[in-house]
DNA sequence: CGAGCGATACGTAGGTATCGCTCGGTGCCCTACT
């Protein structure tokens, strides 16, 4: 009785035909192939695929083929009802979605539509899992094919934000483990990992295809305050070409950039979360249909945005990372067509990044408080009932709770309550430990930070540089950024570059890390304990600080 | 970190300079109140 593992190989299925038959796809990209060829072979599967390179079809196709029930984990309430949408327009069977929006009558019905198998495809936000009804339902339906979209959402919000990300993978063991499918546009190799691993995937098969996206002109103009850089800002864009986005760190950014711009007869509006639902939907239902030619958002615009036109994304503020500035000017020329990437920047506006991001340490008292409380109590509590009766702030009690999670010192259960592990009392030296695992990824946030900062402040291929970033080594200058036009050559591929890139090294200080890229006499290492560092070539070799690392 | 606001000082009328405080991003969910 292995129904649901069972190997029908991948070989045996006409993709292509049947891909024909049903979606009336003339052929199968790349990467929608090999994902498929993955999944049929039994692998839990990782598909890091360009938008627009359809990646939806990938879960539509195989969850279709796959006998039982798919479950598919989207973050967004609003591109949930969009793939919704989506199936219904093919006869690959039902799909429905669950969430707080709709009636708990409708859920039952939904769950057990799914049982009986009326219905394919479930499309639900990872916190619904705290729903004892739904987790139950689940378990005893046991999904074939639990499928993660936006995989990279686990380590850019799982963290602090929407911590039930981190969760999935124990919810993925209770199920049963079903084939895994995790899909995501952006993830560098150090997120691959973390996916992998806190997903629990086994026999994990990682598809990557190529980042580069040539047609995207990428440049970077530098200002020393903020009104200049406003003033360049406006005139730029009055000679682009539209319809365009801008990024802006803050809601007041994006409110006042828009305002400018209807001040000089641009057709511009401001989109973030503190508008209410339906102006949110008529601002982005308006930039979709051409009726706006300018939208100036925060980073609350843009997941699940496949608009082909957009000629320009423009960032008034700095990005918090490398990997979500590349992830909003991936929003730029979805057509192929001539499109412009620029970051107008100001070394000031580095600090709002690390004020947002940097969430202030805990301490050794509050990390004690938190693991007594929970001793005491003898039961699992909710994270609210915990900070209320601590008197500490969800976030900072959250922040406290992941540390010690890591540290197994606490249990967090399906349903989202945390709880002492009975077995082994708390000693006094996990506070210690915990601090340590705190700051070890405010370090992180900080050094994902003076990444992005690397690119602001680079004086070669700035093309080189995100695709190093994620992995990719490039041979030949791009010729399409602002750096290459300004004459400057690629960074010489010296014979002086002892680890090759993306392997693994091992520093007596810091411990492993992956070998980022080179620059000048430096070698950038993304160390898995302190985030990004530059060494000096020369004193890493006269001092033999790395050796190379090989894992067991 | 830094922008922006209100209160205060200054010393007699209204502007201006300074201090100290607050707030700044992303979305699920659920509960209480219209």
């Amino acid at each position: 009785m292995t129904q649901h593992k069972k190997q029908v190989r991948s070989r045996q299925i006409p993709f292509e035909k049947l891909a024909s038959a049903l979606f009336g796809y003339k052929e199968l990209r790349p990467g929608q192939q090999d994902a498929l060829r993955s999944i049929f072979d039994g692998h839990d599967t990782l598909a890091v695929l360009p938008t627009g390179s359809g990646k939806s079809f990938i879960y539509q196709f195989a969850g279709h083929l796959l006998k039982g029930a798919t479950v598919i984990i989207s973050p967004l309430i609003a591109l949930q009802r969009d793939q919704v949408e989506n199936i219904g327009e093919l006869q690959i069977g039902n799909a429905a979605l669950i969430n707080s929006l709709e009636r708990a009558s409708d859920s039952t019905e939904i769950l057990e539509d799914l049982e009986e198998g009326d219905l394919e495809f479930l499309f639900l936000a990872p916190e619904q899992f705290s729903n004892d009804e739904t987790f139950e339902k689940l378990r005893q339906i046991q999904p074939t094919l639990f499928v993660i979209d936006e995989a990279h959402c686990i380590s850019e919000w799982g963290h602090d934000f929407r911590p039930d990300y981190l969760r999935l993978g124990q919810i993925i063991d209770e199920l049963g483990h079903p084939r895994v499918l995790a899909l995501t546009a952006t993830a560098a190799p150090p997120v691959r990992e973390e996916i992998l691993e806190r997903l629990h995937m086994q026999d994990a098969k990682v598809i990557v295809q190529g980042f580069d996206r040539p047609n995207i002109w990428l440049g970077v103009e530098s200002f020393q305050d903020e009104s200049t850089k406003k003033k360049a800002l406006l005139e730029r864009v009055q000679e682009s070409e539209k319809p365009g986005i801008i990024y802006a760190a803050t809601r007041k950014h994006a409110e006042e950039i828009a305002e400018a711009l209807q001040g000089l007869d641009i057709k511009a509006d401001y989109y973030h979360a503190g508008l209410k639902g339906d102006r949110r939907t008529e601002v982005q239902a308006a930039f979709m249909d051409d009726q706006l030619d300018v939208i100036v958002a925060t980073t609350a615009f843009g997941m699940g945005v496949d608009k082909p036109n957009v000629r320009f994304v423009y960032h008034y503020d700095i990005s918090d990372s490398v990997d979500a500035y590349y992830q909003e000017i991936g929003r730029a020329g979805r057509d192929g067509e001539p499109s412009r990437a620029i970051l107008f920047y100001c070394p000031k506006d580095i600090n709002i990044r690390y004020f947002l991001t940097g969430r202030s340490p805990v301490d050794a008292e509050e990390v004690e408080l938190v693991a007594e409380t929970l001793q005491a109590h003898g039961k699992a509590m909710t994270t609210k009932e915990l900070s209320e009766e601590l008197h500490l702030s969800q976030t900072k009690t959250m922040q406290i709770l992941t540390a010690l999670e890591e540290l197994h010192a606490i249990e967090t259960l399906p349903n989202g309550e945390v709880t002492a592990r009975p077995e082994h009392t708390i000693h006094p030296e996990v506070a210690l430990e915990a601090l340590q695992i705190d700051e070890s990824r405010r370090q992180h946030n900080r050094s994902r930070i003076e990444m992005i900062r690397g690119y602001a402040e680079l004086d070669h291929c700035l093309r080189e540089y995100l695709l190093n970033y994620f992995g990719e080594a490039s041979n030949a200058t791009c010729g399409h950024c602002a750096n290459c036009d300004a004459g400057s050559t690629l960074q010489e591929p010296s014979a002086d570059r002892p680890y090759p890139m993306n392997s693994r090294v091992q520093h007596k200080a810091w411990g492993v890390g992956l070998v980022m890229r080179y620059e000048e006499d430096k070698i950038i290492v993304l160390f898995e304990e302190v985030g990004y560092k530059a060494l000096s070539l020369t004193v890493v070799q006269e001092n033999q600080l790395l050796t190379p690392h090989n894992e067991a």
